[in-house]
DNA sequence: ATAATTTGACCGGC
DNA sequence: GCCGGTCAAATTAT
């Protein structure tokens, strides 16, 4: 018992397994003591009596706690053994000492911060065991020609090359995974290139309240009923803009979303030579002699429209400007443009 | 300053 | 050992 690290994985978890049994019938005991006291609390001495067996219980509870994370922090190759001995040391040992016994060293803070060390080391150290792979079978998919928004919150935790395409893939979790424990996953991948077309693969559902809507599926279809669109451009201050995508059900229902620039934005090169300065924030852009990215909109039913920012009001670009035969736009800057239920949007890479 | 992304290391299954 | 999924330190955005 001295030398946990010497302990097989099967004896490691066995034991962290006791461990924890061990926690939870004493916050039983707890409980019940709590429990019997709130039922006759008139009893001014049983409290008195009662209160150090509580207190005595939390600490019980506590120790399990840290045993459980010292163990599951303690790894096989833990051979260099010198600064081992201090946890060698707090790994059983911890003893409850109450309040009175308290001696010189600060009291009360003790096992949080041991708690506190267990879990943080856990963290950054050990590896092992946390690696659960995916079932293969997504909960859904989606093909789409560019990347919108789905109506979640999602943060990019990894990028890999897979073996039988070029593109990478893009791994995405719920942003509300720690907060909330919403386990639903998605992967993006480029699956076509002329014209650009990405697979969404969704695992798992929401369980998170932070969404407008109910749920995913319900929230693509109506999405994808209604293909109106808007493409943003920001200005970047140093010749590049990114476009994105998004909904026009999302861009109105929240006024301050901003469009995310991170999945994957098409990037727009622009020359000094090709755009000229309108007024002193906003830029007129030629994207026609952009050799980098050409937007093309195709099958038009509407003129093409941009809503300032910050004032949202409705201008139009005059009718020849913004499309032309070689599928280039003159577009303002920074902006939105909205597109008709009819319009198609093509985003071309550079050749 | 915090927060999100990038990127190579790491892990488990086949 | 390869492959794809995940982690987390470093980097970059806000």
């Amino acid at each position: 018992m001295e030398n946990h690290h010497h302990y097989s994985s099967k004896e490691r978890r066995e034991t962290m397994e006791q461990e924890l049994l061990r926690g939870r019938d004493v916050a039983n005991q707890l409980l019940q003591v709590l429990v019997h006291r709130s039922n006759n609390n008139d009893d001014e001495q049983g409290l008195m009596l009662i209160l150090p067996f509580a207190e005595d219980l939390v600490h019980q509870v506590l120790r399990s706690f840290t045993n459980t994370l010292l163990l599951l922090n303690t790894s096989n190759n833990n051979n260099n053994n010198h600064n081992n001995s201090n946890i060698d040391d707090a790994i059983f040992p911890i003893t409850v000492r109450d309040s009175s016994s308290s001696s010189s060293s600060p009291p009360s803070c003790q096992k949080h911060e041991d708690l506190d060390m267990a879990c943080k080391s856990f963290r950054t150290k050990d590896r092992r065991g946390r690696y659960k792979r995916k079932s293969t079978a997504p909960t859904w998919e989606r093909d789409n020609p560019i990347l919108f928004e789905d109506g979640h919150a999602w943060r990019k935790y990894g990028q890999k090359k897979t073996i039988n395409s070029k593109f990478l893939r893009s791994y995405y979790r719920c942003s509300h995974k720690y907060e909330e424990g919403c386990p639903a996953i998605k992967h993006v991948q480029r699956i076509q290139e002329n014209p650009p077309l990405y697979r969404t693969s969704y695992y798992g559902h929401h369980t998170c309240k932070n969404t407008l809507y109910n749920n995913d599926e319900s929230f693509i279809l109506e999405h994808e009923s209604k293909s109106s669109m808007f493409l943003s451009f920001n200005n970047n201050n140093n010749n590049k803009s990114i476009i994105t995508a998004s909904s026009k059900a999302e861009q109105i229902s929240s006024p301050t979303f901003r469009s995310s620039t991170k999945q994957e934005p098409v990037e727009l090169v622009i020359h000094d030579d090709h755009r000229s300065q309108l007024y002193d924030d906003q830029y007129e852009v030629d994207l026609e002699y952009s050799r980098h990215v050409v937007a093309k909109l195709s099958s038009s039913s509407l003129s093409p429209s941009c809503i300032d920012d910050n004032t949202s009001t409705l201008h139009k670009f005059d009718d020849n400007s913004y499309y032309d035969s070689a599928g280039g736009w003159d577009l303002d800057f920074d902006g939105l443009a909205c597109f008709g239920d009819q319009d198609q949007i093509m985003i071309m890479q550079e050749v």
